[in-house]
DNA sequence: GGCTCAATGTGCGCTACCGTACAGACGCCT
DNA sequence: AGGCGTCTGTACGGTAGCGCACATTGAGCC
């Protein structure tokens, strides 16, 4: 954990990174400030893991986050994607405190982190925190459901096009770092089924890629390349976004 | 729909069958009774479809309904199963009044269906009912995250077992009316496959079948054919129930 | 009993993806 | 520059599940 900028930086200019923390109002943010936290999140940090509880919520800005199950011969798949549209810990409003999977940030950057007991108190409050917390949350299942859908009847080649869009739709900028074999555990599939697909989006000058490296060249080609799951999900998350909320990636 | 009995025939003891609205104090009961009533639920139903705005909620006591996603191609595939332990119709709540899942009852039964008005103005009190409906979301949540990776990584025949254990337990009896193609419909498999899968479960004495029947002779040969997402699932749902609710399968 | 139709059994080739093994290539470090 | 370690490319056989075609069987009905 790098060093943080102190809490008086939570400005309310600040919390506009994030879609949910920009959409409520003055008197709604004002008494979370003292227990946000503008903070980096590194590339491999775990959020949390299986079963263990929550100790904060996160608020992504430039950050993505994935959260994912796994199996116990180790496998991995990745359910959903959380970026400056959402937020990681949904369990803490939810009652659980814990839940049964991970999440990993798949992507650097940085993001707000909230105190979860002022996040659970303000939540039971049941003001628009509520609300834009509870619509956020069927989002995610929404997601999560379609992933179901998606990984039973798609191919990877359409699943890895789906991931590279939605991924850049929560970053700035158009370059990943990324490097096969982790985007490979993340899917759930081999390294080299990841190689061959990758090698056939670049083959159609969809994207490039070096190293640890992929860079979107045509999101629109990308998007004749995937199924219609990509777009099933962002029209859902953005039917439930909050009222006012920005759309698209924010200023790095 | 059948004719329905009246309202006042929701009584406290009959809401035991269903173990959400079991755990509820007399308190919070009452103002739901008037919305209640004690319906058959029907193979086949559908509680809704994919976009529309839900009408009802629905508390399932011995029917079972499945939630799942179709693709654009027509393709199914279940994310999850809802019996007496749980709740049809978490949109409601949640904020967003439809889903693109589609509901539909695949084993048929009675349940308790509450006028979505009544359930709304409740839940935002802010009391043991919406506590008990987050808890029992976040356990859904769970389960269509675990079924992520289980198709992703499991056998047919794991997930096949796995399925007949899960409706097992939400319905009285041990005989499943369920055809294979329904059934392969509902896991996003091929009929053949499931022929094959319930065959090798059957040599094993697992399960017997015939046209249209399904009979579990060994859930613990069940529970040693399937995956661990059968067990993970079932204990989400035990550690999310609301206190005090009674487990296990409800008296016919 | 015999008819009918839905449900189930079986076979065949096909494809996507897996598991393994190893070769090449790029980037970084000294 | 040269070495090294990581990342990527490729090839091989194996397998699970698909798509199709068709045979068989059982339940219900007259």
């Amino acid at each position: 954990m790098g060093p943080a900028e102190p809490a008086a930086a939570a400005s309310l200019q600040g919390a506009r990174r994030n879609e949910l923390l920009a959409c409520l109002a003055a008197a709604e943010l004002e008494p979370l400030l003292a227990g946000l936290q503008w903070l980096p999140m590194r590339l491999g940090d775990f959020l949390y893991e299986p079963g263990e509880p929550l100790r904060h919520a996160w608020f992504p800005a430039t950050a993505v986050v994935s959260l994912h199950h796994v199996t116990a011969s180790g496998a991995c798949a990745q359910t959903c994607s959380v970026g400056h549209e959402g937020m990681v810990g949904v369990p803490l409003f939810m009652g659980g405190r814990s839940t049964p999977s991970a999440a990993v940030v798949h992507t650097g950057g940085h993001g707000w982190r909230l105190d979860r007991h002022l996040l659970a108190q303000e939540f039971a409050r049941g003001g628009a925190l509520q609300r834009t917390l509870l619509r956020y949350t069927q989002a995610l299942m929404a997601q999560i459901a379609q992933t179901v859908a998606c990984y039973r009847h798609h191919s990877v080649e359409q699943q890895l096009a789906g991931w590279l869009l939605a991924t850049q739709d929560r970053m700035p900028g158009d370059e990943l770092v990324m490097t096969q074999e982790l985007l490979s555990s993340l899917l759930g599939v081999r390294r080299e089924s990841i190689t061959q697909a990758a090698g056939r989006l670049q083959d159609s000058g969809y994207i490039r890629y070096r190293r640890g490296h992929i860079s979107v060249l045509s999101a629109s080609g990308l998007r004749e390349a995937t199924c219609e799951c990509y777009g099933v999900v962002k029209a859902e998350l953005r039917r439930l976004a909050p009222e006012g909320a920005p759309q698209g990636v924010p200023s790095a």
